[in-house]
This record gives C-alpha cells, sequence and structure tokens, in this order.
DNA sequence: TATCTGATGTTATATCATAACAGTCAAGGC
DNA sequence: GCCTTGACTGTTATGATATAACATCAGATA
C-alpha cells in the first residue's frame, strides 16, 4: 500500500489513524519491558507511525518516514524495525497487501484474523480464537503440526457497506 | 520459492509431483468446459507444471518452464495464466511464500486453508469450511461483508513430524 | 581497558509483479 | 469472402518488495 487517501472520511472518526493509539502504545511498552525487550528509539518510532496510520503501511512507507526524521534511509532500516516489532507480538504482517499493521491489544498472546476492506483499504484485527481452532483441528486431522496461520479476509468494512458506490 | 530440494525424500512417495495429477487435470478440464473457459496451450502447461511440482512454484519457476518450452519469456506470461487459473478456481495463490500451486479438487467450488511445511516446503490444502465458517461469525460481528479469504498455516507436515531433525 | 554482543547503518542485489503496447488468431456479422 | 471484434499471447520497460553482506557504534561485562 501507497495510496492511503483512498478511504478517507470511511475507515475511521478523526483520520488521525488507530483509535486509542496511546492506550496501545502504552500496552506495547508494558509487554516490552515485561519481556525484557528493546524498544529502541527506531523500533518504538516505528510502531508509533504504524499506529498512526490508516489501513497498514507497507515497509517502504514507514522506511520514508522514519528517512525523514533522521533515521536511516535505507529498505533494512525499515524491515529490521518492522520484524523485530511482528516477531515480538507488537504488530502484524498483513501479506495480502504487502505490509505491517500496530497490533490493537499487545497486552495479550492472542490469535487474530484480518479484515481488510477493498474499499478503505482499512485493516480491523478481529479476535480468532474460534478461528484458529477450526484451524487447529482441520491441522490435526492432516498430521500437520501448526506453528503460526495466517487469516486475512478481504471484503468491505462496517461504514463501506453502507455507502453505495 | 526457487530452492525445491530442500525436502527431497520427506514431502511425497514419489517426488513426482502431485498425487494422482492426472485425475486432477482431467477435472480441471471438465471444470474448464463446463464453465466455458479457454484452457489454451499455456495455461494448460502452466497448470500441468503446478501439478508436477513439489510444493509451490514462483511464477518465475514456472516462467523458466513455459520459456524453456518455447512460450514466452517475460513474467506477464507467466502472471497472466497463473492468474486465470486462480480466478477460475483451477489454482491457488500462497502468498505467505509468494507461490503458486494447482487446486487438489478442482472439481467443487471449496474453501481451502494451506497447510505449509517449514522443512520440506511441501503444502497441503486442506478442507476449510469449518474454518471458514468461524471466519464468517467473525466478520458479521465486526459488521464486515466477506468477500474470500486467504487461510495459510505454517508448521511441520506429517511426514517431517517423524524425522528428527 | 579489552572484548563481546546486539543494534544500526550502508551498499549492492535479489526477487516479485505489473503497466503499456504490438501482434496473432478465431468467431461471427455482413 | 472479408472485415470487425475481442480474447489471447508476446514484448519492453519499469516498479515494488525484500534480503545478503559487511562496517560501525554503544553499552554491558570480564
Amino acid at each position: 500500500m501507497t495510496e492511503h487517501a483512498k478511504g478517507a472520511g470511511f475507515c475511521c472518526a478523526d483520520h488521525s489513524g488507530v483509535a486509542n493509539a496511546q492506550g496501545i502504545l502504552a500496552q506495547a511498552e508494558a509487554r516490552a519491558r515485561a519481556r525484557g525487550l528493546r524498544l529502541t528509539p527506531v523500533r518504538h518510532r516505528t510502531l508509533e507511525i504504524l499506529l498512526q496510520a490508516h489501513g497498514a503501511l507497507g515497509a517502504y512507507d514507514v522506511l520514508g518516514q522514519l528517512a525523514a526524521e533522521g533515521y536511516g534511509t535505507q529498505p533494512p532500516v525499515a524491515y529490521r524495525a518492522l520484524n523485530f516489532l511482528v516477531e515480538n507480538g507488537l504488530a502484524h504482517r498483513i501479506r495480502r497487501l504487502n505490509a505491517f499493521t500496530a497490533c490493537a491489544h499487545p497486552a495479550q498472546d492472542h490469535r487474530a484474523a484480518f479484515l481488510i476492506c477493498t474499499r478503505c483499504d482499512s485493516v480491523t484485527e478481529a479476535p480468532a480464537q474460534a478461528i484458529s481452532d477450526a484451524l487447529a483441528r482441520a491441522a490435526l486431522d492432516a498430521g500437520f503440526q501448526l506453528d503460526r496461520a495466517t487469516i486475512e479476509a478481504v471484503g468491505l468494512c462496517h461504514a463501506c457497506t453502507d455507502v453505495p458506490a
């Protein structure tokens, strides 16, 4: 995702990114402390950038912001910070979009599914315990030892469903 | 995926690709006929290539084979054929791998989940109706109008679970 | 202080994907 | 017959995503 204006007006109330970004950031910081993770300046800032974004951000979108703020200018800078956040449960990678989004519930370990709106590009994190359980059963039936899973749905978000075209 | 030797010996019995490739190909042809789809030479051959492969194939892997056989040599040739197959239910795109795999059950419309082995790179298509139902409920709860979904699990396949390391 | 480790930064390159346009060919209308 | 049309195939060129490999730096520690 590089074009973010698409859904302006539909995706959220105030266009300032994720609702309760401050609260989520605080949860993420707490999680990092609790686990001895080093939430360094680049990593912290990367998380903030994700939280302030509408929808998911591509690595190069993040890189652009980081570079503009005096951090490194090359792709690995962004990929490393993003991968760190993903590996430690502070962000998610949305494979369908080749993009990343802040985790909405960093306080808990949880299974998440992502609801991707094709009209406004918003990405919503939905609780996925039930889905995950069903997947675990399917894996078991296949003799497959499940590690992690990606569950991504595309369709129209609540706001966009109401709008004709 | 570009390296396919990784799991040789673990992923399947005879290393000749998908079990019952001929039967699946016949089903796919029937589906194409029934729907008036044009399974042209490139498309047909692309499907065969997927069926003969171990695991999923990257678009450039497919392209390499097509090019070697006298078809076009440029990326769009492969992407067009692959996208055609995916759009018409004859193949699946595995987003986690940036790769494609033949549909194992082209005779029926169905929901599928993919079990991706991290050791041997095999990709197994598992029935996903229950998972899909759970996802539909989650979407409904979120007021999300679900269109399609991607469900991909990573872990160890049955064969690789048995092998120590 | 010397050393080690993890983080950050760089250069360079690999990998995946599509836009835009030209040529081909079969089907159907005249 | 022959022309139009539309779908398909092919090309060139470029864009977008991602990582390998190596240099540097700061803080922890022996």
